[in-house]
DNA sequence: AAAATTTCCAACCGCGAGTCC
DNA sequence: GGGACTCGCGGTTGGAAATTT
């Protein structure tokens, strides 16, 4: 009748691992392999339930595991999938070699979401939402207190449907039709429901251009920074070049000003 | 310099699907 | 056939580290 349980929880160590428990983990892995997480514990020595020992080898412990920050290639790829396969964080994983589930939804949770939602799109939806920008921080960035870059650029080309200042149905669906163009012509981007006859009158930006990227908005907000900083790699392609942490954030500034302003045709709201 | 607050991520929890007995 | 179990997944949390006050 059925199995004995896997574990006796009461007598298991939980919490983070030593150095001692990850040496035993991965000694034993190299020499049996883990064909079943139920008896590894016992085998291997460790006071660990076998789920724990499975998640710290696929999540930490694995020898192929890519460590380090996420690459713009890396970031492009995630938020593709995301907006395709949602919250299917194995499914995106199985597609980025050498990271796992659980770091790609933190990344997720912690940058990329955050972004998102500053920028005005609903993460859930990849679609703009006007309720969830945050204007304030557009509003009192120093860029605008300074320079007011944002109501100085050209916002449209002499082509585009001019907006009005009241945002109306019809400006919405522009507002969101400018949005999703923009997005469109971010590489690998391609969000939902994106009016393909539009990408190439509305993309001023470069085809590389990472939108996720352009949150490294020291320009327009010092604080916010570290929105998409992750330690350790010290440096990025850029156009197929190798770019340092520092022109990389220029990068990303350069392509804000660009990018906000055109999500929003700020202009109509003033 | 210290306290308070925020950010980040490793690890845990609970659930559903598939498998075993 | 069905209950008990494993496995894998996604959501959540605890606490260390970083940042701000």
């Amino acid at each position: 009748m059925g199995r004995e349980p896997c574990c006796d929880k009461n007598s298991l160590k939980k919490g983070s691992w030593t150095p001692e428990e990850d040496r035993k983990l991965v000694h034993y892995i190299q020499k049996y392999g883990y064909g079943n997480w139920r008896t590894l514990p016992k085998n291997a020595g460790l006071q660990r339930c076998g789920k724990s020992c499975r998640l710290r080898w696929t999540n930490y412990l694995r020898p192929d595991i890519k460590r380090g920050r996420f690459s713009f290639e890396e970031e492009e790829i995630i938020i593709q999938l995301h907006s395709i396969l949602g919250n299917k964080w194995s499914a995106i994983a199985a597609r980025l070699p050498g990271r796992t589930d659980n770091e790609i939804k933190n990344y997720w949770n912690t940058h990329i979401r955050k972004i998102l939602l500053r920028m005005g799109i609903d993460p859930v939806t990849h679609r703009p939402r006007l309720d969830l920008l945050d204007l304030s921080w557009i509003l009192s960035s120093s860029l605008y207190n300074q320079n007011q870059i944002f109501l100085n650029q050209p916002l449209m080309q002499s082509n585009e449907i001019p907006t009005c200042s009241v945002p109306s149905t019809n400006e919405t669906q522009l507002v969101d039709q400018k949005f999703q163009s923009n997005i469109s012509g971010l590489s690998g981007y391609q969000g939902n429901a994106m009016p393909s006859n539009l990408t190439e009158d509305y993309m001023p930006l470069p085809s590389d251009y990472n939108y996720y990227g352009s949150d490294h908005q020291t320009v327009i907000d010092p604080s916010l920074e570290s929105v998409l900083s992750t330690p350790l790699s010290s440096s990025t392609y850029v156009n197929g070049s190798n770019i340092t942490e520092d022109e990389r954030e220029n990068y990303d500034n350069n392509n804000l000003k660009f990018e906000i302003s055109d999500i929003l045709d700020i202009n109509g709201f003033m």
